[in-house]
RNA sequence: CGGGAUGUAGCGCAGCCUGGUAGCGCACCUGCUUGGGGUGCAGGUGGUCGUGGGUUCAAAUCCCGCCAUCCCGACCA
C-alpha cells in the first residue's frame, strides 16, 4: 500500500491521496464525475440523514422535481441565467433528434421549482411554501477536486416562498443556523457565519449568507449558502397570491443548499498525516475490532468468538461496529489500515486480553491507549466515542483561532496572507473597488460580513470609516 | 480558453533518444511462514503500449492529427 503524502508537504496531494486511499471516491471516465464509493457513500447517508432531520424539524418537507430545465425557463431571471449558463450542460438530442428547445441539467432548481410555485401558489393560505429536495445538480466545472468542486454533484436544496420580507429573511437566517449547527454538531468543524459580499453573492439574490470553515492548510471552505432571493424569481416566475385583504401580492422566496462538498471539509478539517480522522456522529465504523491471532492455535477457537461477542454486545449498544477478521493480513496492517479509514476507536483484542476480561481501546485522534473491562465495554466505548466527537471540535476550534489575525494595516494583512493565511479580520469601507483590489494582490477574498455588520473599524487600505469583516483565500 | 507536461497491467513507473517477440515494484491469486504497529520465501494470473492515420520488411519506439489527464494562469452563486 502506497503511503500518503505528508499533509505538510503537499496539502492537495495529501487531500487526494486520503480521498482515493480511504476508498472515499474514484475518478470517473466523465472529467469532474466521481464516483462516491460505499465507504464515502455511508458517510454522506449519515450526513445526509441528521440533515434531513434538522430539516424537517424546521418545518420542511421533502419533493423532487425534474432534472431538465427547458432553456426559456433558466432564461426568466437576468441574473441568475448570466450566472449560470456558462456552467450550464445542454440536452439538444432527444430519441435522436434535435429538440425544439434546448434542455439544461439543472445547475440548480429555482427556475423550475418556481415555475411549479406559480402554477401552486394562488391564496395567503397557500403560505409559506416549505419544500426541499435531495438530487444530483450538473455544473460545468473548469478545474474539479473531488467533494469540494466536481461537475456533477449531491446535495440538498431548500426552496420557500414567504408573505413577507421579515419571514423570508426570518427563514434565512433559520437555515444558515440548521447549517452552522450541524457542522459544529455532526462534522465536529466550526464555523464562520454571516452574510456575503455583493460580488460573492448568489445569481439573482437580494442577500446571500454563508457558513465558512477553515481548512488545515489555512483556506476557507464554503459549506452552506443560505439566500434571500427578495421578489426576484416571483416577479420573473409569475408568482403571486391574493392577500387577505385581497390585493394581489408578490411572495418572497429563499433558498438554501448544502453539499456532499461537506465531505471534502470534514476531510481538510481533521485529517493528519495518517489518514483520514473522522468525527464519530458520522463515521461509517465507529468501532473497529481487530482481533489478536494466538501465538499457538486456532485464532477460530481462542479469540473470534469472544470478539464476535464484543461486537455484538456494542452493536446492541447502537454503536456502529466492524469486525476485521480478514485472516490474510497481519495485525499491524490493520491498524494502519483503520487509521487510515479515520476509525475513532479501534478495539484490540488478544488471548492475553480475553485472559483478563479486557480489551484495548485505542483513539484515532491522539493514538491514546485503555484497557477497558469489557464488563462495562458499551458504555464506555459509548463515553469515549462523545469524549473524541467533542475534543475534534475543541481542537478544531482552537486551530480556527490560531490561525485568525486581526490587522489593522495593508501591510499586516498582506504579510499574514504570505504566511499560514487563514483568516483575517480586517476593516473594509464597502467598496467592491476595494474588495477587488485586495483579491487581486493577495489573493484573499471577503469570506463573510458578520451578522450584526462588524464591528466599527477603519479600512486596511484606504482608512476610511468601514466595518471590520472576515477575509482568507478561498477554496 | 492560453502556457507547460504526461498517457505502457488495478496503481506507480522503466523501455522510446539509437525501430527487431513488453519489463520492474506494489496490489491480486496459490502454498508455506509470520502474527500485540505496514512479515518473509517460493510459484502464478493479468497489457490490442490513449486513439486514428502515415513511414517501414518490421512501430510502445519515428512523423502528423485527435482525445484524455495533471500543473500554472484565466474562469468558478
Amino acid at each position: 500500500m502506497k503511503e500518503i503524502t505528508p499533509r505538510s508537504e503537499d496539502f492537495s496531494q495529501w487531500y487526494l491521496d486520503v480521498v482515493l486511499k480511504a476508498e472515499l471516491a474514484d475518478y470517473g471516465p466523465v472529467k469532474g464525475c466521481m464516483v462516491i464509493r460505499p465507504y464515502g457513500f455511508r458517510i454522506w447517508e449519515l450526513m445526509q440523514a441528521d440533515m434531513d432531520r434538522r430539516i424537517k424539524e424546521t418545518g420542511h418537507v421533502n419533493a423532487y422535481f425534474p432534472l431538465l430545465i427547458p432553456r426559456s425557463f433558466l432564461e426568466k431571471e437576468k441574473d441568475h441565467v448570466q450566472g449560470f449558463s456558462p456552467e450550464c450542460a445542454w440536452v439538444t438530442i432527444g430519441g435522436g433528434e434535435e429538440l425544439e428547445e434546448p434542455l439544461a441539467i439543472r445547475p440548480t432548481s429555482e427556475a423550475m421549482i418556481c415555475s411549479m410555485y406559480a402554477k401552486w401558489v394562488n391564496s395567503w393560505r397557500d403560505l409559506p411554501v416549505l419544500l426541499n429536495q435531495w438530487c444530483n445538480v450538473l455544473r460545468w466545472e473548469k478545474v474539479t477536486r473531488p467533494f469540494l468542486r466536481t461537475t456533477e454533484f449531491l446535495w440538498q436544496e431548500g426552496h420557500t416562498l414567504h408573505a413577507t420580507e421579515a419571514e423570508a429573511e426570518e427563514e434565512t437566517l433559520k437555515m444558515l443556523e440548521v447549517y452552522r449547527s450541524f457542522s459544529e454538531e455532526m462534522l465536529a468543524m466550526p464555523v464562520l457565519t454571516g452574510r456575503k459580499t455583493e460580488s460573492e453573492k448568489f445569481a439573482g439574490a437580494l442577500r446571500t449568507y454563508a457558513i465558512e470553515a477553515l481548512m488545515g492548510d489555512g483556506k476557507a471552505l464554503q459549506a452552506g449558502t443560505s439566500h434571500n432571493l427578495g421578489q426576484h424569481f416571483a416577479t420573473a416566475y409569475g408568482i403571486d397570491f391574493l392577500d387577505k385583504d385581497q390585493q394581489r401580492a408578490k411572495p418572497w422566496s429563499t433558498s438554501w443548499g448544502s453539499s456532499t462538498r461537506l465531505i471534502g471539509g470534514l476531510i481538510m478539517t481533521h485529517g493528519d498525516d495518517n489518514g483520514l480522522v473522522l468525527p464519530p456522529r458520522v463515521a461509517p465504523y465507529q468501532v473497529v475490532i481487530v482481533p489478536i491471532p494466538p501465538r499457538k492455535g486456532d485464532w477460530n477457537e481462542q479469540v473470534l468468538p469472544k470478539a464476535r461477542e464484543v461486537m455484538a454486545a456494542l452493536k446492541g449498544a447502537g454503536i456502529r461496529v466492524h469486525l476485521d477478521d480478514r485472516d490474510n493480513q497481519q495485525t499491524g496492517f490493520k491498524y494502519a489500515d483503520w487509521e487510515m479509514r479515520g476509525v475513532p476507536l479501534r478495539l484490540e483484542l488478544g488471548p492475553k486480553d480475553i485472559e483478563k476480561d479486557q480489551c484495548v481501546l485505542v483513539r484515532r485522534d491522539t493514538r491514546e491507549k485503555s484497557f477497558v473491562p469489557l464488563a462495562g465495554l458499551p458504555d464506555a466505548a459509548r463515553d469515549l466515542l462523545e469524549r473524541l466527537q467533542a475534543a475534534l471540535l475543541e481542537r478544531a476550534r482552537g486551530f480556527v483561532k490560531d490561525n485568525t489575525t486581526r490587522v489593522s494595516t495593508y501591510a499586516e494583512f498582506k504579510e499574514a496572507m504570505t504566511g499560514r493565511r487563514g483568516f483575517i479580520l480586517a476593516g473594509w469601507n464597502g467598496d467592491p473597488a476595494i474588495e477587488a483590489r485586495i483579491k487581486e494582490e493577495t489573493k484573499a477574498t471577503i469570506r463573510v460580513i458578520p451578522l450584526d455588520g462588524g464591528a466599527e473599524t477603519p479600512c486596511v487600505v484606504t482608512g476610511q470609516p468601514g466595518r471590520e469583516v472576515w477575509f482568507a483565500q478561498a477554496y
